[in-house]
DNA sequence: CTGAAAGCGCTTACAG
DNA sequence: CTGAAAGCGCTTACAG
């Protein structure tokens, strides 16, 4: 059915091996002998069959992607950024979901990929110690593992700017919502983002209110119970620093429903600039989700293309002030 | 480096052959040679090669996926739905992102995919006609496409319980947002969602009215210019059906920020009962895009694996209804 | 600049 | 139930 290397050397009157030389852009293939493989390849319609070329070559041109979620705002967006320079590169992406870091432990992937890009995934989940044995280059998102490739944020001053920001419009009573220790949040994140807050709090002089900081399992949900307890305190906090922007949302809906306003009675700040946080009119910290996929897989691609050693890159994060951050009454 | 079948058939005192069929679970293998065979694997760490095994056999064990995004609700649900049941049956999934449906003309999955999945490609795309060259099953989402399997949604019905919902809460003046003819949108998505709208009102003996019906682009922010634009009617509608949540929270957003109340003002209804749709509290049409995808992805698995013919199905919706409607005032 | 040949590591009729 | 052998379709030193 599908014309082989074979049709395509004969059709040209040449062998196999400057087929193969001239069709990859290899050197030493004079230019008449290059045109003439080309011209029979067309014709032919030939394309060489990949399981063949990674056969003979162990060059799989794959990265495989392991994420514990599509469907949350940063790892759709991290995904994009992947796909986009993977397929400028001409590599496959192939995902694999994995919510807890245990089911993989990489089996799927031996021998089949070139590189691995890890998600959020902690250094001690067992997926982690499987990819090791793959003996492929590896990117970590937003956890520095040893001899890995990785792409962090600056967490800890991307929180100090928001709490900053809060405590310049005059607040001190500042409550804080903490992300989840999930499995999908690095112990990292959660933890530099209350470092940030804290260092503020103490940098303004101000107490860092153990009643006012709660947990909001890092969703939409966990953020309403978050913010319903936060609003139950006596005296109420009269601005709020959200770990995530998900949770940002819950919060600022219980705020509504609460009958409260926001920012006349509660200021509310954000982490990540989700793409519905202008919708919400949210003042947070943004942080390049894509950009932040895209260089990943630049690094692990420099790694397998061109034996260039494992890269580290801290992203900064910047303030975006919107409408739910105000001086507080009174 | 890695254990190739010889060793292992040679630890066990057997022919590669056998040791081929042995660990696929073949029969005609007698019980104490598959036992043999299985511990020499396990003592050396061995795994088949999937390049030497795909090109032997013809198999790739490969589904790829098309799809204009990853990061919108829909597609990443469907993804999601996707992937779990591609583990599941241990297929690998590749991701090609392709937002216009031009890139691909399917020459980067030719001979390394079992079949294809098109998430919401149009029947004259490009990709469509390069996949049909490929002679491999696909499958399409939210499209029937003659020859390829489909999970479809009953979108006329949808809309129109949508829509008889508004009548029957007393609406007469009502408008509609309606979706862009954007690429990643199923043109039948859009007729379709309109037509149920048209039907509903006739059948109520309403007046469609064209100032009231304006596109809202697909996006959230497409929805605040459309809900803008209807806000700035006199009369003003009364009723606002959205053909999708995510615009529909645009809508509430212009109508929140005009200083109107919803439903008290005016009442809306979306489509897709996004996650957030419970924070906004929007009554919506839900439909179940995970579940789409896992099906879709069954179909076309059914095809591969045991050469059943493409089927189409099609889900109903159903209305949830929350608190952006209600009565009209007076 | 080009060809002949070995090798990549499996699967699958075919015999027995 | 098992083995020997052909075949899948390339890539890559090695010679020349």
């Amino acid at each position: 059915m599908n014309a082989s290397i074979e049709d395509v050397a004969r059709r040209a009157g040449v062998s196999a091996g400057t087929v193969s030389r001239a069709l990859r852009g290899l050197p030493n293939v004079s230019e008449s002998t290059r045109a003439r493989v080309m011209s029979a390849a067309a014709e032919l319609n030939y394309t060489v069959s990949p399981s063949a070329s990674r056969l003979a070559s162990g060059r799989m041109s794959t990265i495989g992607v392991i994420t514990p979620f599509v469907s949350r705002w940063f790892f759709a967006h991290v995904i994009h950024g992947i796909e986009e320079v993977l397929q400028a590169a001409h590599f496959d992406l192939v995902l694999y979901i994995d919510e807890d870091g245990t089911t993989f432990q990489s089996l799927p992937m031996r021998r089949k990929v070139d590189g691995v890009l890890l998600l959020t995934l902690p250094p001690d989940s067992p997926d982690v110690s499987g990819v090791r044995t793959l003996g492929v280059p590896v990117g970590s998102l937003h956890v520095d593992i040893e001899g890995f490739s990785s792409v962090l944020i600056d967490d800890v001053g991307g929180s100090s700017m928001a709490t900053d920001h809060l405590v310049a419009l005059g607040h001190h009573r500042i409550a804080m919502v903490t992300l989840d220790q999930h499995p999908s949040v690095p112990f990292r994140t959660g933890r530099d983002r209350s470092e940030g807050f804290r260092r503020s709090m103490e940098a303004a002089g101000l107490e860092v209110n153990p009643h006012l900081v709660v947990n909001g399992e890092s969703t939409v949900e966990g953020g309403m119970r978050a913010g319903a307890e936060l609003l139950s305190r006596a005296p109420r906090p009269t601005a709020i620093f959200v770990q995530s922007d998900e949770m940002a949302m819950g919060v600022l809906h219980i705020i509504r429903r609460a009958g409260l306003r926001c920012p006349e009675d509660i200021s509310v700040v954000g982490f990540d600039d989700h793409e519905l946080s202008s919708v919400f009119d949210l003042t947070t910290v943004a942080q390049p989700a894509r950009a932040e996929g895209a260089l990943l897989a630049h690094h692990v691609l420099d790694q397998v293309q061109r034996n260039a050693p494992p890269q580290t890159t801290t992203f900064t994060t910047h303030l975006v002030i919107r409408g739910t951050t105000a001086p507080p009454q009174g």
